[in-house]
DNA sequence: GTTTACATACATTCGTGTTTGTATATAATA
DNA sequence: TATTATATACAAACACGAATGTATGTAAAC
């Protein structure tokens, strides 16, 4: 017990590094791919190396291998951490029943995805990376292929909550719901992609919020 | 003369390639960039060499070197050739005057975009270059903030165009065109994107005209 | 005692940039 | 017009660093 005290605190100094015990190494394992975020950001993933990831993560690549087989590896690992959450969520928001009208269902859906992009760093970070420091190639591509089954799940929703919306009668009778939920999902995923990269903030992020109320504000009858 | 003919028929033979004349050395300058197109679309800029380009365009190393300081420049090479004048060619068919409402020439000019996408293949390749095959970091991230201005120019061009739809009253007089600009640019980028990652074109290609022209007409009064 | 969780060292491949070589086009000169 | 000089348009060879994967070493946990 008392040896474990003295440990920890060498640890938590980091002048030697003894970690060993199963939950160190499975802070080691997150420190990697946290560091991997951080680089994959700066430098793109091609440009990567797992000697950067390594020195980011104050570890040496022999850690970095033990945990991971290569770089691709540690991506997917990130990308299933926290880049899938936010499509779930997304899909609970919109499938959830709610006392809102379906198209305020789709507002708040939306606006949550965004304030959820603000505020957590870690997610919008991941956010870049896959949209804009990645390229979709042999082992990437067949993440393409995922979101494309994403867009169509997330489109169904939205036609789904339309119909809804069909029957309050809030929408006009004139519009059909599945080229509404098209509609909404374009300019969704336009958002996000001028959302990201707007780093600065100036041009859509700070007024993301009302071009989704306006977008929906459209369709209102 | 004769001579000429002569080295000519090498020159078309392939056998030993003599090409010296200023005009020679355009093309082999062309069969680079066009190379470089290739190899780019299937292996990522990152992943590429220079070597593959060079086999690809049939001359070594050497001829790459003399016509290009590296691979950037032959990234910015390509895009100039070919990205631009697509953003040009917008930004006209936004601009010019016409016999046409305002709305449909909003519609008009979405779709010219998109039929000139589909029948251009060097320009659908170079786009999809653009945006899933390239990292952009570094020298790369200066391509991102003209993208951020080329947008900004787009949308100003919708909102101008939304105002004569305003006072040609065809449009609800509630929504302002400012908003109707962003959400329509929103839209097409978002259907470039999912239009572009959409490879076998059966889920947004063969109905991308539709959607453009669905989204206008829920515009219209 | 064995396995875990790494660090360290090594071998090898790969891509880049540069240098050198060379045949031909083109300009200069006589 | 014929000859000569120089620049052009590459090909081929070289030198170098960087990144990868693997193999080995090792101390602590179990």
């Amino acid at each position: 017990m008392y040896v474990n005290k003295f440990l920890h605190n060498f640890k938590v100094l980091s002048v030697i590094m003894v970690r060993k015990t199963k939950e160190d190494a499975g802070l080691t394992r997150q420190r990697i791919i946290d560091a991997a975020r951080e680089v994959f950001l700066a430098r793109g993933v091609s440009r990567s190396t797992l000697e950067h990831i390594a020195t980011q993560a104050d570890v040496t690549r022999g850690a970095v291998y033990w945990h991971f087989k290569n770089k691709t590896e540690i991506f997917h690992a990130l990308r299933d951490q926290v880049f899938l959450p936010l499509i779930d969520r997304m899909d609970d928001t919109l499938t959830v029943e709610s006392s809102d009208d379906a198209l305020t269902q789709i507002e708040k859906s939306l606006c949550d995805t965004v304030h959820e992009l603000n505020k957590n760093i870690e997610m919008r970070q991941t956010y870049e990376i896959m949209m804009m420091k990645c390229e979709y190639v042999d082992e990437f591509a067949t993440v393409l292929q995922q979101i494309l089954d994403n867009c169509s799940n997330i489109t169904s929703k939205f036609e789904l909550a339309y119909e809804r919306a069909k029957a309050q009668s809030i929408i006009a009778q004139s519009h059909s719901p599945r080229a509404l939920a098209l509609d909404t999902h374009l300019f969704f995923s336009g958002l996000l992609h001028m959302w990201v990269k707007d780093v600065d903030g100036s041009k859509f992020r700070f007024q993301a919020t009302e071009l989704i109320k306006s977008h929906i504000n459209l369709r209102r009858k």
